[in-house]
DNA sequence: GCAGTGATCATA
DNA sequence: ATGATCACTGCC
């Protein structure tokens, strides 16, 4: 059937493969959307996210070398990077840039979900999506979405670093008022907006 | 304020 | 094999 929404085109590689900071920042109004078992998808505005630079930035896993767990930060950008933190909580990070830098980008909140470890939990994310392309056949992946004008984005230092020295103070996080964002409701193959104002 | 929870990785 | 650590959350 043909695919007549120009809003569900997915971000390609060469979106990812770009500094994490930059990634970080143009992700905030993008839609991360999932499909779930009854091939229904559903989207959420990201309003959240991180960015961890490369091997150079102590708060990076990155920063510790190539291990089993973060080889997937060393390969090319538009993966998705998941790892299990404090033994419960998932955490889902897309990475970006050139081949060999461990950078990522956290989604740290998305649609109704603040918080990565309520994110994963409410969209149903584990490992199983670790290493996995983010695109439509994998089932998770990300769109164009709203456009966020620059001055509602917030940048703050990233949450939960503190170990990572100066690193920990750099304004690599980046987040929106969910309230000023337009709501994106969606079921299905037809997603429709909703403007709340 | 802090316990829960278990994979991961360095050390031995 | 063992122990420290952890990009968090929920309940005290």
């Amino acid at each position: 059937m043909p695919d007549m929404a120009s809003s569900s085109q997915t971000l390609p590689r060469s979106f990812f493969d770009r500094p994490a900071d930059r990634v970080a920042r143009e992700l905030i109004g993008a839609l991360l959307v999932v499909r779930g078992a009854d091939g229904r998808t559903a989207r959420h505005v990201v309003h959240e996210t991180e960015a961890y630079l490369g091997a150079h930035d102590l708060a990076c896993h990155g920063a510790k070398g190539l291990t089993p767990r973060t080889a997937v930060m060393f390969g090319p950008a538009g993966r998705w990077y998941v790892y299990l933190c404090y033994g419960m909580h998932w955490m889902l990070n897309v990475v970006t840039g050139a081949e060999g830098v461990p950078a990522a980008v956290l989604i740290r909140g998305a649609g109704e979900f603040t918080g990565p470890g309520r994110v994963t939990k409410g969209l149903g994310i584990d490992r199983g999506f670790d290493g996995r392309q983010a695109a439509r056949a994998t089932g998770l992946w990300l769109e164009p979405g709203v456009d966020v004008p620059r001055r509602l984005i917030e940048r703050t230092p990233r949450i939960g670093v503190g170990y990572a020295g100066a690193w920990a103070m750099k304004p690599l996080r980046f987040v929106v008022d969910p309230a000023e964002v337009p709501t994106i409701r969606s079921s299905g193959n037809h997603p429709s907006r909703r403007s709340t104002r």
